[in-house]
RNA sequence: GGGGGAGUGGCGAAAUGGCAGACGCGCAUGCCUUAGGAGCAUGUGUCUUAACAGACGUGCGGGUUCGAAUCCCGCCUUCCCCA
């Protein structure tokens, strides 16, 4: 691009506003770096825990992990949230808006591998690449506050909370099939799972057995329920909620004690109404009982099909599609309500992981049972009878209430009441009881990885588990460490890190070698914001309690199920453990949607759009504007190089109209001119700080594109005063400031003022300024449109309706026509129905 | 299979019961310019018409209403989440 004319350096205004000569063209690169080195400078963006008269706003983006560079996804997710913040402060709160590092994860590592590198150089060298992006973006970030969670003045505190939890029992280690990604050499929490792929590299998870800590995030199950007091997307609160998956049933025990002595198979059902039509018992693969159930003469056909269903992952076994498959054990087992002996299967359409891994066949309202047992030859028994039902045979499984039938003492029964009066009977006597399943699991936080906070446990061979006691926290993650072929993590191969000595015997003992989830750290984050230099504790209380909970939290829905639920669980443990006094950690939350260029994400794994050229070409103002004008911002929008010169055509003008020379314009001004400038401004103004309130950048800047023309065509017209020009033109700045803060601000300074245009307020509007005083009125007949009228705005119904149909194109339509019916509705329309006469 | 978004000009989109297409891109014409990947002005949903004016038009099909992009019912497509 050819370098245009350049404004002269170190002109001022010092003859006064109005002596502007020849501005030059707008050339972003000639101040944006000066403005963001001097906003820094003077710690404009640093708040204060209280400030005199202001209300506490902490708004809050999901912090990054240091990947590279800043690519267009990142501006998209944090230039309109940093928007909002700068808005926010000039509506008058104290805002404080961190940014940090969530550094701790597998790309160091994988880079490690793969290039070599050393993680926590790659790490750091990456960090300080995003922190040089972020100011080149213009953010109003709080730079005094900013985290990094790989160091240990950070990770300390992972293990100091870890060492709370593990004491009141909310942290734990089992031994148990976890979910295993053999490309990454890691276990996953069952939230990083997609459709059975690892959510990192799309390898196909795979089960492992092996001892896992866990964190005991079921137990707040109901409480992470109930959302009452956050106001989030419905959306989320809604993933939240089918997560979670509470429901309500019965477990009813089958006894199998002719085959395993003692031993009950307990089922869970949703539907105990159904129990007396159970014709089967169908048993997970996974089962322990399926070993000892097994019978002699069906060993071989079971062994096979176990071994068949090790290698279908759980989508293809739960899909409605697939084939349903089954086996028999041989064995049976009794059904406690009617006695009878039925069949125990091994099928895999029943997973281990729901419920009690083993469901009671009902055919008859069940559809996938029906298949199933369709397929293998069972009995299809109707205890639920559909209202006039004859007796014959269901087409299809019956799933709605009914009334009870061949259920015994039950006959005749509503299922709704047969539903109680069962479970009661169950419950009385002893076969099982009401119960609650969750599809929730525990959150699994080991991570057989390098990378990541280390577990502060020690393991002695006298003393068993022990914890590492809070005066010799932080352990500390190793450096240069060595990487191998196998996969295996180098802290497994490290002996200064592995070998110590027991806190409770000083003989010697191993450290554990796995390392914490980095949802960890993302759990808690927001408060050592709020108090980033507590001392000897976590954070201060007094300092979290003047900011948390957060008041916006802006980031990707991506994290509804995992860091969104993980957060609230964490706030809830802490507070129980005394740390917070509040429930939820985040009050309001709004998910930007998805910034997709040529049906490809914009993500660190793909699409290399770099947002660098383009700040060089049109600098960062026009950017953030451009992804702000895209679209609505929760919806996403699409990338296209095409329409950004939209965006610099505009700030361009605003370059210009801001700096029009003014001296010709009069003391007083035309009324009528001054009226309408008024109006616009006003206007403008309701607009903008609705839709900035709302998160809608793009209508904003259009209203704001509206009023630049409006501005122009005033100054053209040459007849508003020199003061109502000039209070016109700052407006315009100060409504542009949250959105281009580099071109407001030196635009701000070269139109006279003195101090940041950023510490300023935002413009009043008065409504009643707003109305005109004549209006147009629409004229439909019929309900289509045939004309419009001007009348005063306060014209009452008979003089509207009169106006209406004197407009001659009314008329026209009125003619040899009878009139029906009027319709007026004040201020936008008189519809006149008629019908031929 | 279940849950939740979305579907409007050539394109990004506005309008949430009252003039469909604000604002912007692109395109066209004109001005300015040695030049234009610069700037400015005007125009730009489709069809009929010389014009006035009219018909049609918000994925498809029905419905409610004086009036529907908007509300209701059914369907199609697509994206996200879950299985």
């Amino acid at each position: 691009m050819r370098k245009l004319t350049v404004a002269r350096k170190g002109r001022t205004d010092s003859e006064g506003r109005g002596s502007a000569s020849v501005p030059g063209r707008y050339t972003p690169a000639d101040f944006e770096k000066k403005w963001q080195v001097k906003w820094e400078a003077d710690g404009i963006y640093e708040a204060a825990d209280h400030v005199e008269g202001k209300e506490n706003y902490f708004a809050l983006s999901m912090f990054p992990y240091p990947s590279g560079d800043l690519h267009i996804g990142h501006w998209y997710a944090y230039a309109p949230a940093d928007a909002h913040a700068r808005f926010k402060r000039m509506q008058g709160y104290n805002v404080m808006n961190p940014q940090g590092f969530d550094s701790f994860g597998l790309p160091a590592e994988n880079a490690a591998i793969e290039h070599g590198a050393d993680a926590r150089e790659w790490t750091y060298a990456n960090i300080d690449n995003y922190r040089r992006q972020f100011r080149e973006m213009g953010t109003s970030y709080d730079w005094s506050r900013e985290l990094v969670t790989s160091d240990p003045k950070y990770y300390k505190w992972n293990q100091y909370f870890f060492l709370q939890f593990y004491k009141k029992g909310l942290a734990y280690r089992e031994h148990g099939l976890a979910n295993w990604c053999p490309k990454d050499q890691t276990t996953l929490a069952n939230e990083q799972v997609k459709n059975g792929l690892c959510e990192r590299c799309g390898t196909i998870v795979v089960k492992r057995a092996l001892p896992q800590w866990f964190f005991a995030i079921t137990k707040y199950a109901d409480e992470l329920l109930e959302m009452d007091q956050i106001d989030w997307p419905e959306k989320i609160k809604t993933m939240q909620r089918n997560w979670i998956g509470r429901s309500t049933g019965t477990t009813v025990g089958f006894d199998v004690s002719d085959f395993a002595p003692g031993e009950k198979i307990e089922t869970f059902t949703t539907r105990i109404d159904t129990v007396y039509g159970a014709t089967f018992v169908v048993l997970a693969p996974e089962h322990p009982l399926v070993e000892k159930l097994t019978q002699p003469e069906q060993q071989e056909v079971v062994d096979a099909y176990l071994l068949q269903a090790s290698r279908a992952t759980e989508i293809e076994r739960t899909s409605t599609e697939r084939e349903k498959t089954g086996v028999e054990t041989g064995a049976f087992c009794t059904n406690p309500l009617n006695g009878e002996r039925i069949p125990v299967l091994i099928g895999d359409y029943v997973l281990s992981t729901y419920g009690t891994g083993a469901v009671m066949g009902v055919p008859a309202h069940d559809p996938r049972d029906l298949v199933f047992a369709r397929k293998y030859g069972l009995e299809v028994r109707v205890v639920v009878a559909p209202p006039g039902w004859d007796g014959a045979e269901l087409e299809t499984a019956w799933v709605p209430p009914g009334t009870q039938v061949n259920s015994g003492e039950f006959d005749g029964m509503p299922s709704e009441e047969g539903m109680e009066a069962i479970a009661d009977k169950i419950e009385e006597n002893g076969w099982g009881k009401r119960s609650v399943t969750y599809h929730l699991r525990d959150w699994l936080i080991s991570r057989q990885r390098y990378w990541g906070t280390p577990i502060p446990i020690i393991y002695c061979d006298d003393c068993g588990t022990v914890p590492v006691p809070e005066r010799d926290l932080p352990v500390l993650l190793p450096d240069h460490v060595e990487f191998e072929a196998d996969g295996r993590s180098p802290l497994t191969k490290h002996p200064d890190f592995l070998n110590t000595t027991c806190p409770d015997c000083g003989k010697p003992a191993r450290r554990e070698t796995d390392t914490l989830d980095t949802f960890v750290c993302s759990a808690w984050y927001h408060l050592r914001y709020a108090s980033p230099n507590p001392g000897e504790d976590p954070f201060d209380a007094e300092q979290v309690r003047a900011w948390v909970p957060v008041s916006y939290y802006m980031g990707g829905a991506e994290h509804a199920v995992m860091h969104l639920l993980y957060a609230r669980f964490f706030n809830k443990a802490l507070r129980d453990l005394g740390y917070v006094d509040f429930d939820e950690p985040y009050a309001r939350f709004i998910s930007q949607g998805v910034l997709i260029s040529e049906h490809a994400k914009i993500s660190k794994r793909s699409n290399p759009l770099t947002p660098d050229p383009i700040v060089k070409k049109h600098g960062a103002d026009t950017l953030r504007c451009y992804l702000m004008f895209l679209g609505p911002w929760d919806q996403g929008g699409g990338w296209s190089d095409s329409g950004i010169n939209g965006i610099r055509r505009w700030l361009g003008r605003v370059w210009d109209v801001a700096q029009r020379e003014y001296s010709a314009l009069t003391e007083t001004g035309d009324d009528g001119a001054e009226r309408s400038l008024e109006r616009a401004s006003h206007a403008t103004t309701q607009r903008v700080v609705t839709d900035m309130e709302a998160f809608k950048f793009n209508t904003s800047i259009a209203a704001l594109m509206e009023y630049t023309t409006e501005l122009i065509r005033a100054h053209d017209a040459g007849k508003v005063s020199a003061r109502s020009w000039r209070a016109g033109v700052d407006r315009l700045l100060l409504h542009a400031a949250p959105l281009a803060p580099h071109i407001a601000e030196e635009l701000w300074q070269r139109t006279g003022h003195s101090g940041s245009i950023h510490l300023e307020p935002v413009p009043e509007f008065d409504e009643s300024l707003i109305a005109t005083e004549t209006i147009t009125l629409v004229v439909q007949v019929n309900g289509k449109v045939r004309g419009q009228v001007e009348v005063p705005a306060d014209i009452d119904e008979d003089g509207a309706i009169a106006a209406a149909k004197a407009s001659s194109n009314v008329a026209r339509h009125l003619d040899g026509m009878t009139e029906v019916k009027l319709i007026y509705v004040p201020g936008r329309i008189v519809n006149i129905v008629v019908r031929p006469t």
